[in-house]
RNA sequence: GGUCCUGUAGUUCAAUGGAUAGAACAAGUGUUUCCUAAACACUAGAUCCGGGUUCGAUUCCCGGCGGGACUACCA
């Protein structure tokens, strides 16, 4: 058992005793006590003063009373208004640095065979233009959370859909068709994302001088948007490449085999994977049948046009459409088949979309259309929605050129990184291999946690002007001091001190040491709610509290010049522990830890 | 218009209905013969407005005001 079930049974214990009170579960609130105060773990005594009939001072009194007399475990009190402040005993807290120590992989479950499969798209790119930092926060975001459902003992499978067919990619190929003169990544010397994004670009200028000179001849927007021959050539294609004419098909491979050698240059800077990857061009003709099929089973309704429409007014929202007049398919049409197929392909037990808050409706129609079609986990889906990441003058426009780009940011911040350690000094010693691995840690880890310790469903800025900080609550810092920690641990083995484990469980230690123990104490059930809210946030704001401590500890105490060496077994022990549950922590955000810096 | 999200120091972010609303950056000041000063310490600074529920509200409810997203034969 716990401390704190420990401690809720004893509370209901005493409250029965003092008061003849039964205390239901919900209203035994134990917190950790306040930095301020004196204390370990704090009862709020305002739940059961109508039982005593007391001041919350005097019931506070009497409970810490009764919980110090009846459970060694408590060493002291102290009642500050209505706030009971329990002590632990240092002994405790010994025995658990113990623990912690000894522990496989503290805070972490592993999966076995009866454990429940979780299926997690993220990424979800286009294949018309390279990934921008809206991309990285969702990346970022998908790759931790299968971490951490992966720490929390699920089986999870990461996946990819690459929306690699429909009209915005005939765009660039068209532009590239007719502007690009066989321009390719060797010939231009560009990343091959990058130089279809180009084209994608140019046919959006193209297409809009087109629109002006149709306005300017007594067009409205509506009718020269509709009529311009660039777009009608592009639906021209798109309709040629669902007809598998094979000179656009070829043309598409080509383009599309460009754009994944780049997608995985930068999939692979961020450190992220996959698991499986659904292309959109291999399962939107099940789409298609499926629509087909729910046509003919009346849930959803031809127009004349031929287009496919469902009606989902009864569900609150409007219509929504499924095949184009032309026959072609729409993003939900592949979105339907996609998620047959997965299922078809996995005994999934929860299916979760990573995708931004502009899809929400999306999503909610989605989930219906699929339950219309018959599909018992339809309802089941998981939409974890997450903000968008903004600039100071608002959202990005990848038309207006003010995207901020995936690979160039990734570059500064290591070359911002490098800077850095050069100025310092930090790295003189090391080889160019070591150098290059530390600050491409470092700059990545600064980017990584900035985007991560926000919480996903909030939207964030990001202000290019000013780059990423690497001091205070940053990457770097946490980084740092995990690389404090592992220089005094190899100090500590030269001078082959023994701290494999604590030979004393009787020792005196600090109120700042026990704290800390404690902190570490925590590091489960963090991993545990970071689990069940979907938040590496929870994760990420945890260890900086406890780095934040650990550096206080550092600072004011010495280790390894300690002369009893029973208290410099246990600081070292205890650091041992703080590096341990960094590395892990970070682990579960993606975020490599240097052993130095 | 409709649906949904959101509003905390100058800025970027925290706070299971609990104590005097925490950090970081920016500003100012200090700490190094001592295990890495990418650190530590100190000073100053905030809950959009109005009601309600509660012993207690940044948190829950209602009404304003501000910001954003969605509401495409785009993805």
């Amino acid at each position: 058992m716990n401390l704190e079930s420990i401690l809720v049974a004893a509370v209901s214990e005493a409250v029965k005793t003092l008061y003849g009170f039964d205390a239901e579960a919900n209203q035994i609130q134990l917190q950790k006590t306040k930095k301020e105060f004196d204390g370990d773990l704090t009862v709020v005594i305002f739940p059961f003063v109508k039982a005593a009939r007391k001041s919350p001072e005097q019931a506070g009194q009497e409970i810490g009373e009764f919980l110090k007399k009846s459970n060694p475990l408590i060493s002291g009190f102290n009642v500050i208004k209505g706030f009971l402040n329990l002590n632990i005993s240092k002994s405790y807290w010994l025995k658990t640095l113990a623990e912690i120590h000894a522990a496989e992989s503290f805070g972490i479950i592993f999966a076995d065979e009866n454990s429940k499969l979780m299926m997690i798209e993220y990424s979800s790119p286009n294949t018309n233009k390279p990934l921008h930092l809206g991309h990285i926060r969702n990346n970022l975001l998908g790759h931790s959370i299968a971490e951490i459902q992966q720490a929390n003992g699920w089986k999870v499978v990461k996946t990819n859909i690459v929306n690699d067919r429909g009209i915005h990619i005939c765009k660039s190929m068209l532009a590239w068709k007719l502007f690009g003169n066989g321009e390719t990544p060797e010939s231009s010397g560009l990343k091959g994302d990058h130089l279809v994004g180009k084209y994608y670009v140019i046919f959006d200028k193209h297409y809009k001088a087109e629109i002006k000179e149709l306005m300017e001849n007594g067009m409205t927007e509506e009718e020269a948007k509709k009529s311009a021959s660039l777009i009608l050539e592009a639906q021209k294609m798109l309709l040629a490449w669902e007809n598998n004419d094979a000179e656009v098909r070829q043309l598409w491979e080509m383009m599309n085999g460009w754009v994944y050698a780049g997608f995985d240059k930068t999939y692979n800077q961020l450190g992220v994977s996959f698991d499986k990857i659904y292309y959109e061009s291999q399962t939107y003709l099940e789409g298609k049948s499926e629509v087909e099929r729910g046509e003919a089973m009346k849930a959803f309704y031809r127009r004349e046009d031929g287009s496919v429409w469902a009606d989902l007014t009864g569900d609150g929202l409007d219509e929504k459409l499924l095949l184009r007049a032309d026959g072609t398919s729409v993003y939900m049409t592949q979105d339907i088949g996609t998620a047959k197929l997965r299922y078809n392909d996995y005994p999934i037990n929860k299916m979760v979309y990573v995708v931004g808050n502009e899809q929400n409706y999306h999503f909610q129609v989605l989930s219906i259309l699929l339950d219309k079609l018959g599909f018992e986990w339809g309802k089941s889906l998981v939409h974890f929605s997450y903000g968008m990441v903004e600039l100071p003058e608002g959202k990005m426009k990848s038309r207006e050129g003010t995207v901020v780009d995936a690979d160039d940011l990734m570059e500064e911040m290591i070359e911002t990184a490098r800077e850095t350690s050069q100025e310092l000094g930090k790295l003189d010693n090391c080889t160019s291999e070591e150098i290059e691995a530390i600050v491409r840690m470092v700059g990545l880890g600064s980017l990584k946690y900035f985007i991560l310790k926000v919480d996903p469903r909030k939207n964030m800025t990001f202000n290019p002007k000013e780059s990423i900080d690497f001091n205070g609550n940053t990457g770097p810092f946490i980084q740092y001091t995990h690389a404090r920690i592992k220089s005094v641990l190899r100090k500590a083995t030269e001078q082959k001190i023994d701290f494999s484990s604590l030979n004393n469980n009787e020792l005196d230690i600090s109120e700042k040491e026990s704290s800390l123990v404690q902190l570490l104490n925590e590091f489960p059930s963090v991993v545990r709610l970071a689990g069940e809210e979907f938040s590496p946030a929870l994760i990420a704001n945890y260890i900086y509290e406890l780095v934040k401590e650990y550096n206080q500890f550092y600072h004011d105490f010495t280790i390894l010049k300690e002369e009893n060496p029973d208290l410099k077994q246990f600081r070292l022990v205890l650091s041992e522990s703080v590096a341990s549950v960094i590395k892990t922590g970070m682990g579960l955000l993606g975020i490599d830890v240097p052993e130095r810096m």
